[in-house]
DNA sequence: AGTCTCTAGAGGTCAGACCACAGTATACAC
DNA sequence: GTGTATACTGTGGTCTGACCTCTAGAGACT
């Protein structure tokens, strides 16, 4: 189409830059010498691949923030395709864990910083799991920015937004957040150490760790026996993500 | 939106299968008791996510073979944030390497079978640059079946395919396919001996050896010196993918 | 000073018409 | 009978212009 190689060439031209506000629908639609519905696909488009942020009443933006691959694809295919739970987090544990030990070679002093920072948040709200998630996922943003590859970050930040529904609910089992900070606290000091080797283990025990939590929330009894033949797509479903 | 969760519940049902056509949009919009245009918003976002193919003049289906996040997300993140190449490479070696350990772990016969075929292929079109590549990227693909995590899957397949229409460029220039046939053929033997280390080894070579033919295709002359300081998105992007 | 209401401007939806493309059926010429 | 040209059918693509809903700020009121 012709609206996204458009949009496109503004943000190759600097037009565009992340944050920035585009025109009005009908004022774009003008420019462009198109409708305004078709305007309205191209600009659709987009906002699915996270290029744009739409916000009704207010306008249309340029996505800001840590980049991703949109909120639902990964939602979306993994229905499609029955992807499983264990599946999600080996993904996921061989993107951090490459991700600390990446961080532990690249990190800057302002990434140390802002891992001690959210460390410590943590430890300060280690009776109100909401709001420890929320210093959790930032923890964890911060090493993939850290890693110095924005396109391995791009990927987790896909793979662990589609988990947070579940983690949501998870935390609030969860007892032990005390030694989920001790975890973090670790990770950050082999960061900080430079320690590539310790960053990655450590990373990988906090995970498995994690994964074995949330697999404990539901009774046990609940879980069919033969998990490894999926029936349907439905039950494929409801052990995903 | 309403149509996407109408089109999710559908494929958690098994109503939608992957390859199956999705009712005419008049009709569908009318089931749905919504207006063509509003359902074909939801449509074209499911389009962009990869969850659903358009045909124009034919018909509208749901996305069949190898699973992505759609063929243009990662262009298109990567302009906007100015992603570089060796940071793909990176990426991809991260991907494929794990994956060929995985697949020497877990592949079956059918994967043995099919990967010897297409290394046999390759052998073949040594002298047909075009022709050769075809097989190359199902080589890449089957490995990545084989790995039994269709998650890391289709982040590999996102992440090729945004390299292909490069890489159809630089396999004009390549003079030794010979080797690079050689170094599939020493993949296929770690994978089919069941040996992940050595798979993954001689994965990581092939592919250093690529990156090293793909950073070679320009004249040395025209890159800058103080490439490391990006002075505009467009000079990132001329580096980008 | 604070609260409330109104309003301008943004995106969301609608209806119905017409255009463009792909495949198939049909008619025609050879 | 065969082959080519043509018309038809059904699909997605675009257009127009009207109306609805939401958000945030300006202004009036208390």
């Amino acid at each position: 189409m012709q609206v996204v190689n458009h949009v496109r060439t503004m943000i190759v031209n600097g037009t565009l830059k992340p944050g920035d506000q585009i025109p009005p629908e009908r004022d774009f639609a003008r420019q462009l010498n198109i409708s305004r519905a078709t305007l309205r696909t191209g600009i659709g488009y987009l906002a699915a691949l996270g290029v744009m942020k739409i916000k009704h009443g207010v306008g249309t933006f340029v996505a800001d923030g840590p980049p991703d691959f949109g909120r639902d694809s990964l939602t979306f295919i993994g229905a499609l395709h029955g992807f499983q739970s264990w599946q999600m987090f080996e993904a996921r544990i061989l993107l951090e864990t490459a991700l600390a030990a990446l961080a532990a070679e690249r990190g800057k002093e302002e990434h140390h910083a802002a891992l001690a920072e959210e460390v410590a948040e943590m430890f300060a709200m280690v009776d109100k799991p909401n709001e420890y998630l929320v210093h959790d996922v930032v923890f964890h943003r911060i090493i993939a920015q850290a890693s110095g590859n924005p396109i391995l970050a791009a990927i987790m930040e896909t793979v662990v937004s589609s988990m947070y529904d579940k983690r949501r609910k998870t935390v609030e089992w969860a007892t032990d957040l005390r030694e989920s900070a001790e975890m973090h606290r670790e990770i950050y000091r082999a960061v900080r150490a430079r320690k590539p080797q310790d960053a990655r283990k450590m990373m990988e025990r906090h995970l498995r760790m994690a994964q074995a939590a949330q697999g404990m929330e539901k009774p046990a009894g609940k879980r069919l026996s033969n998990a490894a033949e999926p029936t349907s797509v439905a039950h494929a479903l409801s052990t995903t993500c």
